[in-house]
DNA sequence: AAAGTAAAGGTCGTGAAGACCAAAACTAGA
DNA sequence: TCTAGTTTTGGTCTTCACGACCTTTACTTT
């Protein structure tokens, strides 16, 4: 690598979060509404610059943490970089883009740096009908793809529900993320199959205004490096090239 | 996002390749040898800086390039980034990994900005017999791991192997990778009931030295975005947490 | 010609996944 | 209190993917 250490381009750094949330039955992102320019009034995923002193992984995290108050996710993982030149109108910044994944947030509080927040679907970013600042749709649709291959891939589908949860609600999960159905007798079998990845608490859940059957509860057990106990295709791969 | 646009924490932000190849049997990375403080003389990943005016992706093409004149890799993904404030003793490094998969390389050309450059074993990295430069290790591991998932995931072995191969080729990239033995009649059964991945081309491959039937040749059909054609895990799965 | 080797093809048993049905345990309303 | 509706939980059955293992085919070398 032959360069001269102190001519090198400098570029801006910033870490950017896409904070995924379960609510209302539907996938749900955190968007911050810009207070300045570029992309004055529209929506944007939160995010800042990284400071020298702290690592990406810690940059993560406090801007997490300015912007929900949450200073522990249960789940916050690097997904992507993103440094086209074009990407900030005003400078040449790179971002690493984190995926950070709450139980629902009751009341998003708005951060310090940011004139306003709010939980929108997924669902209405994807097809547009949310336009965000710079390329933060393109993250956040890499960040959709990044969760619906961890979800089968690991055990992450208990961070989106609370310590102690139903079946049904962590059906819910799959369901709204695969956006696919799926049959609550067989989904029971794969999950208790799944040796220690969900404990039985022996209390139960209070049924819905629905009335039915009342639904055991359960706490999260250990998580998965690899292998999750619910799979998505039937066997029918889908095309890339 | 409240910051001022003219002053931001600058950083040196370079992108760094891991470029995996099947030599002899074996999972080989390519490496060069530094040719200035710091780290003079030790292995290191090919890198170098993004420049201004490039995306991160053609910039790590450009690397490639440089490294080994290869213009079009088999395949080349974006995996991780790195910020550790301490990761490069001279100033503040962000870099953008890489993973490049190539066909055997026979002759590995040193590229314009290394003394030298070779092909390792990945088991000699991974083991500790050979110190890498910087964080890279970590990088390699990461590089390592990701290819593992990426094998089963996607079409990707096919870019380990040439134009044309046998499956015996094919299922020793799978052998190598995930360090596992897969019964031939078996692999075979998989793979081409995976209608499409892979397509016969009527010729036959000159037997080994030790004789046997001679294979048939078969030619790379179309990749897969997600879900391969061979999966390892019998059914156990690892613990993370 | 005989022995050796690797590819290719077959058989069989196990086990996972999905479709579907039935029972259990609650709510709401008559 | 009784009945209908709803949801959870449990059961059965079929299908199919996967691995273990064996046999046949087509070449090599001696």
């Amino acid at each position: 690598m032959g360069y001269d250490p102190s001519s090198f381009p400098a570029f801006a750094v910033t870490v950017d979060v896409v904070i995924l949330t379960m609510s209302e039955g539907a996938l749900q992102v955190l968007l911050v509404r810009r207070g300045e320019a570029p992309f004055e009034g529209s929506w944007a995923i939160p995010g800042g610059f990284k400071r020298p002193a702290e690592t990406l992984d810690e940059a993560a995290k406090r801007e997490l943490a300015e912007e929900t108050g949450v200073d522990a996710a249960s789940l916050l993982t690097q997904f992507g970089a993103y440094g086209d030149p074009e990407r900030d109108p005003r400078m040449n910044v790179v971002t690493i883009a984190y995926l950070a994944v709450l139980r629902d947030v009751g009341a998003v509080v708005a951060g310090t740096d940011a004139a306003d927040a709010a939980l929108v679907p997924v669902s209405d970013v994807l097809n547009g009908d949310i336009e965000l600042a710079f390329d933060h749709l393109q993250i956040v649709r890499d960040a959709i793809d990044r969760v619906r291959v961890e979800l089968e891939v690991t055990g992450i589908a208990t961070a989106f529900v609370g310590t102690t949860f139903t079946l049904a609600e962590l059906r819910a999960v799959y369901e709204a993320i695969w956006g696919v159905q799926l049959d609550a007798a067989n989904f029971r079998r794969s999950v208790v199959a799944d040796d220690g990845w969900v404990i039985p608490t022996g209390r139960r859940a209070r049924p819905g205004p629905a009335g039915g059957r009342p639904a055991e509860l359960y706490r999260a057990g250990r998580a998965w490096s690899h292998g999750g106990p619910i799979h998505r295709f039937p066997r029918t791969w889908e095309v890339k090239a």
